[in-house]
DNA sequence: AATACGGGGTC
DNA sequence: GACCCAGTATT
C-alpha cells in the first residue's frame, strides 16, 4: 500500500485544486480565523456554519477582541448553531491564547491541544492549515474515506477505530503540503465520498479504493452502535405581570447551558397534564392566584438523543414573583430576543410573541 | 469505554 | 425515522 501513497497524494491534490469550494477560511492563514472556522464546523455542515463564521469574523477581528467580548454576547451570536459548550470554550481558549501566548495561536500541536475546546482534530487542523505542520486530520469525512479506501471494517466510533484511522490518516499525509492534503481529504468526503450514493465515478483515487473494487462501498464505514432517544415533556410558563415576564439562565449540566428559557415543569417518559404542571409551578415559585390565558400547540423539538414535546402556558399573575429567591430574570416580552435562546424558545417567540 | 451535547439536512 | 455533519469534554 505504502508505495501507492505518493500517487494517491498527487491525484488528491490535483482533484482538490480543480474542485474545491470557495470558502472564506480558505483565503487566509490567520490561525485565529482557522480556529474560528474549525470550532464552528465541528459536527456542523459548511452551509450551516458559514453565516456564523462571517458574523464572528466581522465582529471580532482577532483573538484579543474575542477574549474581551462578553460571554453573553458570544452566546447570542452563537444562538441557533447548537453545541453551546463550543462558544463557552472558545471564550476560555481566547483568554488562554492571550495569557499564555501573547495573543498568538501557538504553532505547536501539543500547545494547541491544551486550549479549551481544541481536541485532536482541531489541533491538527490549526497546526496544518495555519502553520503547515505535518499533522493529519481525522474528521467524519476522513474516517469514511479511509474506511472505504482500505475496506477497513473497524467501527469508526470505537476507541480502537479512532486509533486505527488516525494512524492511517497520518501515514497517508503529504508532508510537503499538509494543509492542502488535509482539506482535500475532507473535501473529497464531503463532495464525492458521501455517506450515501457516493460518486465513485468522479473519485480521483477510485483505482486504489478496495471497497470500490470489491463493490462493497455501501458496507463502509462500520459504526458500532446507534443511540436511542428519550422523550421529554416540557411545560413552559410564560407569565405576565404588569407588562413583563420571567425567564432564567440555564445552569448546571444539562442542555442549553448558559442560554435562557422560561420557568418550566419537566417530565421524562410519561406525559403530564397542564393541570398538574400548573399546580406544581404554583407551588415551586409560590405564585398563588393566577389566570391561565392560553395553552399553546405542541412544539416537537428533536435533539440528538432527546425528543422534546413542549407546550407554552401563558398565565396572568396577581402578584410578582420573587426574582432573587428563584434566580429569575424580570423582562419585557419585547426584550426577550436580546437574550440567547434555544431554538425551541426562539421558535415560540417568533410564532407567538413577536 | 460510553455518554452528553444542538440543530438542520438527506434519503 | 435513521443517519450524518470540518468533535470535545466528562463520566
Amino acid at each position: 500500500m505504502k508505495k501507492f501513497h505518493t500517487i494517491i497524494q498527487k491525484q488528491l491534490l490535483r482533484w482538490y485544486d480543480a474542485n474545491k469550494r470557495d470558502m472564506p477560511w480558505r483565503q487566509t492563514n490567520d490561525a485565529y480565523k482557522i480556529w474560528l472556522s474549525e470550532i464552528i464546523l465541528q459536527q456542523t455542515r459548511v452551509e450551516q456554519g458559514l453565516p456564523y463564521y462571517n458574523k464572528f469574523v466581522n465582529k471580532y477581528k482577532n483573538v484579543k477582541a474575542f477574549a474581551n467580548a462578553n460571554e453573553s454576547e458570544i452566546l447570542k451570536l452563537w444562538q441557533g448553531l447548537g453545541y453551546y459548550s463550543r462558544a463557552r470554550n472558545m471564550h476560555a481558549a481566547a483568554h488562554q491564547v492571550v495569557e499564555w501566548h501573547n495573543g498568538i495561536f501557538p504553532a505547536n500541536y501539543d500547545e494547541l491541544l491544551k486550549l479549551k475546546g481544541v481536541g485532536e482534530y482541531t489541533a491538527s487542523a490549526i497546526a496544518s492549515i495555519a502553520y503547515g505542520l505535518p499533522h493529519a486530520v481525522c474528521d467524519g469525512n476522513v474516517f469514511r474515506v479511509l474506511s472505504r479506501l482500505n475496506a477497513n471494517d473497524t467501527p469508526i466510533n470505537s476507541t480502537e477505530g479512532k486509533k486505527v484511522f488516525f494512524h492511517l490518516a497520518q501515514s497517508l499525509l503529504n508532508h510537503q503540503f499538509p494543509s492542502q492534503h488535509n482539506q482535500a481529504m475532507m473535501e473529497l468526503g464531503a463532495l464525492v465520498c458521501k455517506p450515501t450514493n457516493p460518486l465513485c465515478g468522479q473519485c480521483p483515487i477510485n483505482t486504489f479504493c478496495v471497497a470500490h473494487q470489491k463493490n462493497t462501498i455501501d458496507k463502509f464505514p462500520v459504526k458500532s452502535k446507534k443511540q436511542k432517544s428519550t422523550v421529554i415533556y416540557l411545560h413552559y410558563f410564560v407569565f405576565e405581570y404588569k407588562g413583563h415576564t420571567y425567564m432564567q439562565t440555564r445552569k448546571g449540566k444539562g442542555i442549553w447551558q448558559g442560554l435562557h428559557d422560561f420557568p418550566h415543569v419537566e417530565y421524562t417518559g410519561k406525559e403530564i397534564s397542564p393541570e398538574q404542571s400548573i399546580q406544581r409551578i404554583q407551588h415551586t415559585l409560590a405564585i398563588g392566584k393566577m389566570d391561565v390565558i392560553k395553552i399553546s400547540q405542541e412544539y416537537k423539538h428533536i435533539l440528538t438523543h432527546r425528543i422534546i414535546i413542549a407546550k407554552f402556558i401563558q398565565c396572568t399573575l396577581h402578584k410578582p414573583i420573587d426574582t432573587k429567591k428563584y434566580s429569575l430574570i424580570k423582562i419585557k416580552k419585547a426584550e426577550i430576543n436580546k437574550l440567547s435562546l434555544p431554538r425551541l424558545i426562539e421558535k415560540y417567540y417568533i410564532k407567538e410573541l413577536q
